[in-house]
DNA sequence: GCCAATTTGCC
DNA sequence: GCAAATTGG
């Protein structure tokens, strides 16, 4: 019989697909037992928040790495499928583990499974210990002056900055003392995360590497190439100039706190601005969470009541025009299609089709926030819920709803050359670019030459822009005081 | 009387 | 953030 010592402790990896800084594997490996590295494919219904195909995708991969990673230091990844608390009982059953350690996660749904699972245990006396590292600050930690959880960014972003630098990242241990007697693994192929035929995902290797490696060199190649002239650059979406960290960030496979501390001592070759300008939307990820966790309802319902009256218009025709990115708005449907192509869409154009969806569709922003989740591979419940009740008006410290884009004047603006317009909608590629925002107003001749039959080979607008921008401020006139 | 630049209302 | 109203040269 094994002394107590040498049992075995459980290390259940959930969305912190890494081995750096990561204070749960850091913790198992201190404590000098052998380890079991455990992945739950939990059922969907049980609270886990559904993940979507994109993500399925992506998942699928990242588990590889991580079994790779962890085959080069004599171990394995175990696979099995199940409520969270059954697999743990049963691998504890099988391998004599006494000891659970995890990364704790943030959503309400997670967190309410992992409470449950931390009082089972610790009934049949497992231990159970939980870290942080998902986020730079635990939820509860940074409060405003009165006790109460910051629900406007400025302020939350102060106290943030005085909170001080986190705490230094760890590094990955050196060596791991894996345990050599597994449990019975299922086989990752037969869990069918990857796409049956026709295999939309094809292009989505061509922008990313899934796992802690591809995280690490998106990291070296953003800081290197693209962190001088963030601040401004960030905001052209044909341009590579944004970090493309968020699906790494959305599995765990590389720490906040580990790109925090990258953008440090930085000084001599990056502009402080910059850098300041990328921390801030890590810090926005940061309050996104932050609110979830105090408002769980974030997820699900409009933060402010108000627009439970808001009365929509929800035609199934136009949500499908967007999905599809055939709108007739180019800037739009590029960005639709890049989501669709890629499994992700730069961030200034994520404002402007959720603007045009909400408000010039009059589309609940829950329809938007279902499709974005199922084809995002960086979809996020705190980061997509939030932007999404930011962008229709109706979330904590919200861009105001009268803010609507316009979508010709954005793409004019964001998009000049219309270089990304072209990369995802080829049937205006050889449209000139005073019109590729507007392909209605071009004269018939610059059709033709560019080879456009309007309604045909590219939708004419589904909405005329200036009407539904007075019809969506009419409606919401409709639900303010005193309307 | 024109047009570009600036201000204001939207709330 | 947009677009209408206002200003000023």
């Amino acid at each position: 019989m094994a002394s107590n010592a040498e049992k075995p402790v459980i290390l259940w990896f959930r969305k912190d697909l890494r081995l750096d800084d990561n204070q749960a594997l850091n913790a198992a490996h201190v404590s000098a037992r052998p380890i079991i590295a455990l992945y739950i494919n939990e059922p969907r219904a049980a609270g886990t928040g559904p993940l979507g195909a994109a993500q399925a995708w992506w998942l699928h991969h990242s588990l590889d790495a991580l079994g790779k990673s962890l085959r080069s230091r004599q171990g394995r990844l175990v696979l099995v499928s199940g409520e969270a608390l059954d697999v743990l009982r049963a691998v504890i059953r099988e391998s004599g583990a006494d000891a659970v350690f995890w990364n704790r996660r943030y959503d309400p749904s997670g967190l309410s499974i992992d409470v449950r699972i931390e009082h089972e245990l610790e009934k049949q006396e497992i231990q159970t210990r939980s870290f942080g590292g998902e986020l730079l600050h635990e939820p509860s930690r940074l409060m405003s002056g009165k006790g109460a959880p910051y629900r406007v960014y400025a302020p939350f972003w102060r106290a943030l900055e005085r909170a001080g630098e986190p705490g230094p990242p760890l590094d990955a241990p050196a060596s791991l003392r894996l345990e050599s007697r597994l449990p019975t693994s299922e086989r990752l192929e037969s869990w069918k995360l990857l796409p049956a035929k026709p295999d939309w995902a094809k292009e989505f290797a061509d922008v990313w590497m899934p796992g802690e490696q591809g995280a690490q060199v998106r990291l070296g190649t953003f800081i290197e190439d693209a962190l001088n002239g963030y601040k401004e650059n960030r905001d052209y979406p044909a341009k590579p100039a944004t970090s493309m960290l968020s699906p790494h960030l959305a599995f765990g496979e590389i720490s906040p706190a580990r790109i925090w501390d990258a953008t440090r001592g930085l000084a001599e070759r990056v502009p402080r601005a910059d850098i300041v300008h990328f921390r801030k939307e890590i810090a926005w990820r940061e309050f996104s969470y932050h609110l979830l966790f105090h408002f769980p309802k974030l997820a699900s319902e409009n933060w402010n009541g108000r627009f439970d009256g808001f009365e929509w218009h929800n035609s199934g025709e136009d949500f499908e025009a967007w999905r599809r990115g055939k709108t007739g708005y180019p800037i739009v449907d590029a960005g639709m299609r890049q989501l669709w192509r890629h499994g992700w869409m730069h961030n200034r154009v994520r404002m402007i089709v959720a603007s045009f969806l909400v408000k010039d569709l009059m589309i609940d922003w829950r329809s938007g926030e279902a499709w974005f989740r199922d084809t995002l591979v960086d979809a996020d419940p705190a980061n997509n819920a939030a932007g999404w009740q930011w962008v229709a008006g109706s979330g904590a410290d919200a861009s105001p709803f009268f803010r609507i884009f316009n979508p010709v004047l954005q793409g004019e603006t964001f998009d000049p050359e219309g270089d990304y317009v072209r990369t995802y909608v080829p049937e205006l590629r050889a449209l000139e670019a005073k019109y590729i925002h507007r392909p209605f107003e071009a004269p018939k001749r610059v059709l033709e030459e560019a080879g456009i039959v309007l309604g045909e080979t590219y939708p004419k607008p589904i909405v005329d822009h200036a009407g539904a921008r007075n019809r969506a401020l009419a409606a919401y006139k409709a639900i303010s005081n005193g309307g």
